[in-house]
DNA sequence: CGCGAGGTTGATTACTCTCAAACGACGTGG
DNA sequence: CCACGTCGTTTGAGAGTAATCAACCTCGCG
């Protein structure tokens, strides 16, 4: 398993390591904490270990896949065949799942928890293109027989458990059921049509509208209680954290939403 | 065909009228002789008249389907099945070819000319997502047997053919051939890719530099002369035209840019 | 010639990013 | 348990970008 140790391991730095540390963790927007654990677990025990499925997990795995609409009329043979060669891999709280560059090199989906697929610029800002739950896939490129790099990164935004199955397997498993790739194909173009709009709403919204927008869609997908912060609010709406709190507040002070630490609820959804 | 008619036509309008044609007409980004002469054509004609592939042209709709990066390696046989069933449309400079909304009853391939694909906001700034020239496809999301809609607009932006095929013998097509089938999953994931790139120009790069990567991504597919106004390349940058006027000015004067009325020359990609 | 589309320029306004400071909540180390 | 650092949040002031509004130019064409 690849978690970080339950010891406390105490680290004292020289002033201008500390600083670039700083820095470093600002740039990949994560904590400090999190990224010297996740560099020290990587260090100790290098990628995330694949967990074999365990007989008690199979009927899990099996239930996960009928769960995900790609999958969902494949037979049940096929499915038993796909779960023998899946497994379960747990990813703390802000750890990398796909780095944009890497080779694809393995198809995942989303059993628990929540992840976000990312691109950062070149000056560090990210942009959150999606958040994919239980069910939904990414990694899909390796489906593709084309040598190609991921083209955005993915990074579990609580504690996830995902679905991990090679490409090679994943790729054969296709072969025999040319309905899933379709659905694939099917799948893609939606998402597309999602990114049309993220597109048009940058072009010809106002920050205030990205937020409401974001939002909306959000309570649609998760329902009225939202276990974001307001940096991910951002980096979805395309603006900057400082912005973001202030349009939250005056939606607060419309009487549209409620906001707690680190999540928030949307008390009128139709206002947005 | 499908064509202005070749004689003129004088129209007088009261100004009430003439204004709401010319506030029309700036909200759809066409002129106004094309908007009124498309119209009488519509009216005239009906929806463009699909030409029956003649047997001078079915070679050149052969060669065509060879120059299509997803049929290329499709063999001879299918190919000429497939241009059986296939007309070539002309389409005048700003007609229409598909409105966002509508149900896809076709797919399509620029045989030459260009078209832009877009999408419009409600408050009727539009975005130019691509620009397609010969061999690339649009409408590839009637390939797909669940009922959705176009999500995006194409439009000629210049004097086009355009090779149709219905949505039923594309489908029936690529049962026969699985392999463009996963061509199109391919090339759709490809375009997933450079969206994911748009994405983050837009929130991250400031207009210049937004037109600057435009330019420079136009220069590497159309060569150094491009037939594009300032209009057009505000829109594939997320500015205004005038904002665009000001930074291809600006570049004029570092001499990486030549311009001319409707077109400009790249003197200097790199320094873009 | 007169019109309209494309292009250019200036002034003003509005938005939002940036920088800065500060607070409360929380967890951890001591 | 307290002190501390971090994170998430909040708020303010100032700067800079680009949108908007407006006027004007000019080229090509009927």
């Amino acid at each position: 398993m690849f978690e970080i140790p339950d010891k406390q391991i105490h680290i004292r730095l020289s002033a201008h390591i500390s600083k670039k540390l700083k820095v470093k963790c600002a740039a990949e927007s994560t904590s400090m904490q999190i990224f010297v654990a996740n560099l020290i677990a990587d260090k100790i025990q290098g990628s995330p270990k694949k967990q074999p499925a365990e007989k008690s997990q199979k009927a899990a795995i099996i239930e996960l896949l009928h769960e995900c609409p790609i999958l969902c009329d494949v037979d049940e043979i096929e499915l038993g065949n796909l779960a023998e060669v899946a497994s379960i891999v747990h990813y703390t709280k802000s750890q990398p799942i796909i780095r944009e560059g890497e080779v694809p090199d393995s198809f995942q989906i989303v059993a628990q928890g929540l992840v976000k697929v990312y691109k950062a610029s070149p000056s560090g800002k990210e942009f959150i293109i999606d958040i994919r739950r239980r069910g939904e896939i990414f990694g899909e490129i390796s489906a593709m027989d084309e040598v190609i790099v991921h083209y955005a990164s993915v990074q579990a935004i609580e504690e996830t458990d995902v679905l991990t199955i090679s490409k090679k397997d994943f790729v054969t498993f296709t072969a025999q059921n040319p309905k899933v790739m379709a659905r694939i194909t099917s799948l893609e173009m939606l998402r597309i049509s999602h990114l049309y709009s993220k597109l048009i709403n940058l072009v010809s919204d106002k920050a205030d509208q990205r937020v409401a927008k974001v939002l909306y869609a959000l309570t649609c997908k998760y329902g009225s209680n939202l276990q974001f912060t307001h940096k991910e609010i951002a980096e979805m709406s395309g603006t900057t954290d400082e912005t973001t709190t202030r349009i939250l507040t005056s939606l607060k002070k419309k009487g549209i939403l409620r906001l707690h630490r680190g999540n928030l609820e949307v008390l009128d959804k139709s206002k947005l």
